[in-house]
DNA sequence: GTTTGATTCAAACGTTCGTTTTATCCTCCT
DNA sequence: AGGAGGATAAAACGAACGTTTGAATCAAAC
């Protein structure tokens, strides 16, 4: 049928059947027959399963970090020498994972979001091999935000992005289940509508005054 | 050893070790010889390994939705005739995760908190069950929510509620993450800490005012 | 003291998994 | 045309899994 595209119809059904029943949920005999390869093709391409997983994520990683520089990047340079608006910098870091098309194969890369809202939490080492694809994108952010938010301390700063990326990685993984909530009348496949709705919350968030540093009668924890 | 106390081992070690290595990466030898019983116990107590991860969640839920209910009933009274502060909501409803203590075994709970964050994101029919028991209490918070931001459409209201929710659940799923990328300097185990600073930044964004119906220059997602 | 029913135990069953092996096919190079 | 090497194919491997079985054990009831 093909040559060497076997390795980009094995990604493909890999990266979907790990989205819908999950990486231990999927098995290799499952991803071969409907990637129409053989079993061994996987070992042969991927040396092992994790192999596989980890190219699945890295294939989806790089164009997603290159796109949130670039925006970040546009938003720096038609704000200079003022740092950008806070919405601005959110929309370079959000609006790329809510579109991702634009690589080579754009159709199917909704699977991979679900992926990406569920690695955070899956407990193999998967996990490591990721955050350190996402750790420099990352950085770069903090460091903007920092300007954008000068008067916020930088631990407040890192709670605050870590509560966008669970409010990001929710909406992604968990997106029929609001769809089911709402009976219909949200639709987190609408991107440019979770885009909006999740800039709003986050950027109100994100200019919060900065916790006061005691709890304001005792404690509330342990009463 | 002991009685019937074995179902309860079962539990603790099978809540242990499910947040640790997942439900895919957690056998039930593993869990059995973890709580000093025998193989067949599992299936003799809970018929099926997916009976008992259900009943861990069965247990820890029930007492969780009475807190909250509880904690947002006394926010009410105090408030009454007015709808109570956002605060006091947010507070009714985050606090109660992060000191699951109270119930009957109050210390391994914690990673009962992991277990809960990774369920929105699970492949299996183990969501539908949780999903099911949390319903009532997310229905009775957004009521109180929608009084007291009356303001707000009810679709944008579920949008924040869940943004909520992910940030909550990524906060517990993704405790370590945090602390690794902050060096230290946060801390997801301070219960107290984390409740500040995620009350403070949602109560922020559900204050924001609602997104513009119309996005304010063409597409943003397909330029 | 014996019986009864609930619990624990050791052992095995059948299935499915990831991986490996060996052979065959196809494509390009000289 | 013929050989070399990368890619595919079929089959088998050992290991680990969830579950079941039937006997052994225990505590309480009569």
């Amino acid at each position: 049928m093909s040559k060497e595209q076997t390795r980009a119809r094995l990604l493909d059904a890999a990266e979907r059947l790990f989205a819908e029943n999950g990486f231990d949920g999927t098995s290799l005999r499952t991803i071969t027959s409907a990637a129409d390869a053989n079993l061994a093709a996987v070992n042969y391409h991927f040396q092992s399963k994790e192999g596989l997983i980890a190219a699945v994520f890295s294939r989806r990683i790089e164009p997603l970090n290159q796109e949130r520089i670039t925006r970040l990047d546009q938003a720096i340079r038609a704000a200079a020498p003022a740092p950008p608006d806070l919405e601005d910098i959110l929309r370079a870091f959000l609006l790329p994972t809510l579109r991702l098309r634009g690589t080579a194969d754009g159709l199917e890369a909704g699977h991979f979001l679900q992926l990406l809202g569920r690695v955070f939490s899956d407990p193999g080492s998967i996990k490591a091999v990721v955050l350190s694809q996402f750790r420099p994108t990352a950085q770069r952010f903090l460091e903007v935000l920092s300007q954008a938010l000068p008067q916020l301390p930088r631990p407040e700063l890192l709670w605050r992005l870590h509560f966008l990326i669970g409010s990001l990685a929710h909406a992604h993984a968990a997106g029929e289940l609001i769809r089911l909530m709402s009976a219909g009348a949200c639709d987190p496949d609408d991107g440019e509508g979770v885009l909006q709705h999740l800039t709003t919350f986050a950027a109100a968030g994100f200019r919060a005054p900065h916790t006061r540093p005691a709890p304001q009668k005792a404690s509330m924890v342990n009463p």
